[in-house]
Formats: structure tokens, C-alpha cells, sequence
DNA sequence: GTAATATACCTCACCTGTCAAGGTATATTA
DNA sequence: TAATATACCTTGACAGGTGAGGTATATTAC
């Protein structure tokens, strides 16, 4: 939707984990908290956000189960597990290693003459 | 080559850029300084390199001229344009963008209870 | 002499994550 | 009964990244 859509790329499953951490979720409630947090300027493409969640669960990092509402459509939550936590932890030490590369290639250097 | 190289997609025309922002220079060169200021924790991979000189060229953010040295391998030099510091701007403030929405998504909210 | 290494360029085919476009179904409001 | 919101899902295409391969020059080591 917005001009830093194509920059989240590769973040998509970091971006889960972490809503997941606060508890268990369902993709649509996951999409609107995203866009909620960054004040609308960024939601999740709902394609690629049920392709993140079958590689999550692929790799053990979620699982699914089915709500049980007896109203409204269906949800499927997701919940995530150990290996997600830990995932997580690896993901956002990552992210944060390459936000410092990411600032020393970019940055102009100032001339304090 | 190090765990990072999937969160650096995206950014390896705003990389290019920068460098040339501090005069022309060529291939292997850029990729030196890379490596080199990220104390060797980050290198553009050669393909990846040769294909974001192509597009950058084709957009008109670059133009390139192959060097006159006398002796050793011939390098082709390449030159940021006009286009190319307009280009490099709207690259680094999409970046703080994104990287400050990144931020606000993953980041634990501390309970100071 | 020649093998190895460093410099320096390039291309191709493949992989992966993203996403536009399409679909299904339920509940509420106009 | 039409529109909107909630909620799920799949498919095919696309774009950027990259492993693997290739070319050529110059220097160093054996």
C-alpha cells in the first residue's frame, strides 16, 4: 500500500512472532493490530500473510487450531511455540545487525570542517 | 555470505548509490568499501552487484565509462547522475520509514510494573 | 615455465517472498 | 436484497538475489 511496502520484505515472519508473543492470534486480528501499531501507514498483503503463516507452521515455529465462535466467520488462531520464541530472539537479533549495516552504508559522512 | 544478506534485499541500489555519492568509482571497488565498512560482516554478492548496476543505469540514476589504466584488469567506472542523488534521497527516507515501522511492530512493549 | 592468487568484469538459470486477482462463507446494516 | 465488514484461502506472475559458471590481466611462489 505505502512506498515502504517493498522494505518490510523479509520481515513478514519476525512481524508475527512478535504479535504472537502477546498471545495467541488469528490472521485478520495480526493484520489490523499491524496496521493499528504503525498508525496506518503499513498493513500486511493478506496473500502474503497466510503464506508466512504455512512457512511458520512448516517449520514448527506455530500451530493452528480452529475457534470455536458460535457466531461470525471462523478463525483459525495461531499459536506460537518454542522453537517460534526462539526464532523470534534470532530474527530480531538479525534485524538488528542489519539495521546497523544497513546505517553505516547509507550514512553520509559529515564534514565538520 | 553472513546471516544478514536476506534483510540487505532491497537496499542494494540505495548501498550502490551512497558510494557514488562520494565520487565515481567501479565494481570490485564498491564492493571492497562495503565490505570494509562493515568490518567484514556484509558483501554484495557479484551478481547481485552487476544486475542493480543494470537497472540503475537503465532508470538513469548512473551512467558508466571504462577506465583508461594501463596496465591490470579494466574496470568500468560508474557516475551518479542528477536522477541518481534524487533517487539515493527518496531511498534513505523510505528507509527511516521502514525502519522505524519495523521497530514499532517487533518490539517487545517492557512492562515497567 | 607454471600454478596459484588477486584483480576485474560478466551472464544464466533457479529460488524465494510478495502480491494482484480471484474465490468462499457468515453477520450486520441500509 | 444489496452493501459492507469480518474471516478464510489459492493461484500465477513478478522481481530481486544468488550459485555456478565464464573471461582476462598481473603478480607472486615454486
Amino acid at each position: 500500500m505505502s512506498i515502504t511496502a517493498d522494505l518490510i520484505r523479509g520481515h513478514t515472519e519476525m512481524i508475527i512472532l512478535a504479535q504472537l508473543l502477546h498471545g495467541d492470534s488469528y490472521g485478520y486480528q495480526i493484520n489490523k493490530a499491524t496496521q493499528e501499531k504503525t498508525g496506518n501507514q503499513f498493513a500486511l498483503k493478506e496473500a502474503t500473510l497466510y503464506t508466512a503463516f504455512r512457512r511458520l507452521e512448516d517449520m514448527g515455529c506455530i500451530y493452528s487450531y480452529w475457534g470455536d465462535e458460535q457466531s461470525g466467520a471462523r478463525r483459525r488462531y495461531y499459536s506460537i511455540t518454542e522453537r517460534g520464541r526462539k526464532q523470534y530472539e534470532k530474527l530480531l537479533a538479525e534485524w538488528r545487525v542489519a539495521r546497523e549495516l544497513i546505517d553505516k552504508l547509507v550514512a553520509e559522512e559529515v564534514d565538520n570542517g
